[in-house]
DNA sequence: TAGACCCAATCC
DNA sequence: GATTGGGTCTAC
């Protein structure tokens, strides 16, 4: 007779316990074994963390432990689940984030492998579901069905996850307007690049590289101003480690940016790659899983979830752009692929790399102050200088009646002369749709989201009013619903108003717009991208997606059309963002040979996160924001865990809060300061009334235990769910 | 007073 | 997360 203790797939802190089963059947079964097991009326999935072995029958046994045993229905794998790395990892990211061990495997495990139910039913199908319109028609659809066909008259064929909710497409194909076909799995295949021959790295890769390999650190800080190469140096580090027989990990902060990482490598190393990240399809990513764990791949090339790739004997893990904030996970274990990567290197003894023109100030400091390795690239490899950059103030453009312009004069003065030269413009604008909110002239309703309560965007596109921070969408009326005016101003103004602004000033310019709309379906980004580098189009217009990685030598002007957004965001990050993105921005320009130039809208021409970010001036910035920290108690100074309540009344989620307060305050934590309880952006979202509270420390041994076991105490109870975030980015 | 409905405790 | 059972409300 065997007892098992098994963790349920339930991934709620109040069930984080392991249940304890018996088995007395012929099945191999070990720690690690996913098996299925009775839980109250039903069955789930659970996974093994400890066997016993043991002469004992099932009576003794359940006196032993004073409750009824029940046997375990069958067990699933035939081998182990993960290698002893991958668990050790597990164990300290469900340990550090606080959060249930269940939920850490299955953030890091493919669908069909991971610990649920709904791995049985698991993809292994050689072929992906397609869908295409048939018969263009919007009558009688909901919103999010007219999205849908909008989306496909746009796009042609359309993988069937793309196009819109399971629910849409659904109703969709049963009403005759969609179809549905089947294509050949396209596996991922590495376009057989041609090798390149590897030139020389300069002199500052050369030390660089030198510097990384000798460290006696094994987390380095690699900076390196834009344009300054640092993807020579990974691929050369990598060469490093690959002649040594060691593997690599190479982590983008974005799936849209595996494509152009993945090239590189492949030029370099040829077919011994494997890509994975949550873009692949359920099929392409458990080969892509396979093919790793079976040691086909030296190189795995992904972003977030790819830090726990099966990959064994790793010699370097590299976290391009580490300051990017999508290496953390916003969902539950809340884990950042960073800190992620850190404690594989602890267990693993790999080489870290953290690589970034603008280093999140934690990581600076902590590489200032000699907890990291440090190593530098200050200058572009092209040999020109950074961009020429102009702020300039917005308050002082002429009106034209009340609407201000989009554009100031110089900016279009510049952009005319760019194209006239035959060379391209980038113009950043960190906000899609078309206007920011509508609202009626005569009563003065504003559309609001009726689930989230956030302004509605205006879609010129699809003609349709979108809620940026939940799913909701509704048709654009003609009339204000209030008092059935027909004056509905549009206010304020995102990427599709520049495109249309573009089009009036420039007739015949092509552009092109690149934002998360016209990037929802993945294969658009890369062609877009590709189209542009072809110089197919003259400007292109988009969001932040455009302000990382890529590399266009033919632009020399960079517009941000409006810095400020994004400054008055309610986190503590809102300098460090809006310097960011100007910084890399900036950077787009004047790669190759010709200078490049940048041009800052703003209407705060005098913030230091604008100032510094125009002149790329880092360590001016990183000064003053880490006094900034400093003053008001924020990271790197102190650490951040934000705990929150959710009701579905808004007295409970208070309560709950205040009362939880109370109890934190009655243990005398020294170095903490409680803040909150607060109301959260968004206060009711999805049903649920939500409080905040944020605890800032300095040493937390103590108060981490506290919080977890009182987090766990109350959740579930009078109808509250309590939730911990460690390392908030947004607080 | 039976049936509908809601909530929250329980799951090994 | 899903189920159940108990408590309370409601309609006749």
């Amino acid at each position: 007779m065997r007892v098992l203790y098994v963790i349920t797939e339930i991934g709620k802190q109040s069930l984080s316990k392991p249940f304890t089963y018996l088995y007395d059947g012929h099945d191999q079964v070990d720690v690690r074994y996913r098996v299925m097991v009775p839980f109250g009326p039903r069955e789930i999935m659970g996974f093994v963390t400890r066997v016993v072995e043991t002469n004992k029958t099932k009576k003794e046994l359940e006196e032993e432990t004073g409750m009824p045993l029940r046997y375990i229905s069958r067990v699933i794998d035939r081998e182990p689940l993960l290698d002893d790395e991958l668990m050790k990892l597990a164990t300290a990211v469900a340990d550090y984030y606080m959060a249930p061990l269940i939920s850490v495997l299955q953030a890091m495990l493919p669908k069909s492998l991971a610990p649920r139910r709904g791995a049985l039913k698991g993809p292994k199908e050689a072929y992906e579901k397609w869908v295409r319109l048939l018969k263009d028609e919007e009558k009688g659809l909901t919103p999010k069905q007219v999205e849908c066909v909008r989306l496909l008259k746009r796009s042609g064929e359309v993988l069937k996850k793309e196009a819109s909710t399971p629910a849409v497409v659904r109703a969709l194909l049963d009403k005759g307007i969609l179809e549905q076909f089947d294509k050949p799995r396209s596996r991922y295949v590495i376009p057989e690049a041609e090798r390149e021959v590897a030139h020389e790295p300069t002199l500052d890769q050369r030390n660089a590289i030198e510097e990384i390999l000798s460290s006696s650190h094994s987390i380095v800080l690699l900076q390196g101003v834009t344009g300054s190469g640092k993807t020579e140096v990974y691929l050369r580090l990598s060469e490093h480690y690959l002649q040594e027989g060691k593997n690599v990990l190479m982590l983008v902060p974005e799936i849209s940016l595996t494509p152009v990482m993945v090239e590189y490598f492949s030029r370099r190393f040829g077919r011994v790659i494997a890509i994975l990240h949550s873009g692949l399809t359920p099929a392409e990513k458990y080969d892509e899983y396979q093919r790793i764990k079976r040691g086909e791949a030296r190189i795995v090339v992904g972003a977030r979830s790819a830090i726990f790739a099966p990959l064994e004997n790793i010699g370097l893990i590299v976290i391009d752009e580490e300051h990017v904030d999508s290496y953390k996970q916003s969902t539950a274990p809340f884990y950042h692929a960073r800190e992620t990567a850190i404690m594989r290197s602890k267990i693993n003894g790999a080489k870290v790399v953290l690589g970034s023109a603008t280093p999140s100030l934690e990581t600076k400091a902590r590489a200032m102050r000699g907890i990291y390795g440090y190593a530098s690239l200050p200058r572009r490899i092209s040999g020109q200088g950074l961009p020429t950059t102009t702020i300039v103030d917005m308050r002082s453009q002429e009106s034209k009646g009340s609407v201000k312009h989009i554009f100031s004069k110089q900016l279009i003065e510049k952009i005319g002369e760019k194209i006239g030269k035959q060379e391209q413009v980038i113009l950043l604008l960190n906000r899609r749709g078309y206007s920011s909110y509508i609202t009626c002239e005569k009563c003065g309703y504003v559309f609001e989201c009726p689930d989230c309560g956030s302004p509605l965007t205006y879609h010129y596109e699809d003609q349709m009013l979108k809620c940026h921070h939940c799913d909701f969408i509704l048709y654009f009326p003609k009339v204000c619903p209030q008092c059935g005016s027909s004056s509905l101003a549009r206010v304020g103004f995102g990427t599709e108003r520049v495109m249309k602004e573009i089009a009036d000033l420039f007739p015949s310019a092509r552009a092109a717009r690149l934002d998360s709309d016209a990037g929802k379906v993945a294969k658009n980004v890369a062609s877009l991208t590709k189209a542009f580098k072809n110089h197919e189009y003259d400007i292109l217009v988009g969001t932040e997606m455009i302000a990382k990685g890529h590399d266009f030598p033919l632009v020399t002007l960079v517009g941000d059309v409006l810095a400020d957004i994004g400054l008055n965001l309610s986190t503590y990050r809102a300098s460090e963002r809006t310097f960011n993105l100007i910084a890399q921005a900036v950077g787009r320009s004047g790669r190759a040979k010709r200078k490049g130039e940048a041009l800052i809208q703003t209407y705060s021409p005098s913030h230091y996160a604008i100032v510094y970010g125009a002149k790329q001036d880092y360590e001016a910035f990183f000064r003053r924001e880490m006094m900034a920290r400093k003053t008001f108690g924020y990271p790197p100074y102190y650490f951040l865990i934000e705990v929150r309540f959710l009701a579905d009344k808004e007295e409970k989620a208070a309560r709950a809060a205040a009362d939880f307060k109370r109890v934190a305050l009655l243990q005398g934590f020294k170095d903490l300061e409680i803040v909150g309880p607060g109301t959260p952006f968004l206060s009711f979202f999805q049903g649920k009334y939500r409080r905040t509270l944020l605890f800032k420390y300095k040493d937390g041994t103590l108060l981490r235990r506290f919080l977890r076991q009182e987090v766990e105490r109350i959740s579930g109870k009078g109808g509250v769910e309590a939730e911990i975030e460690v390392d908030p980015l947004d607080s």
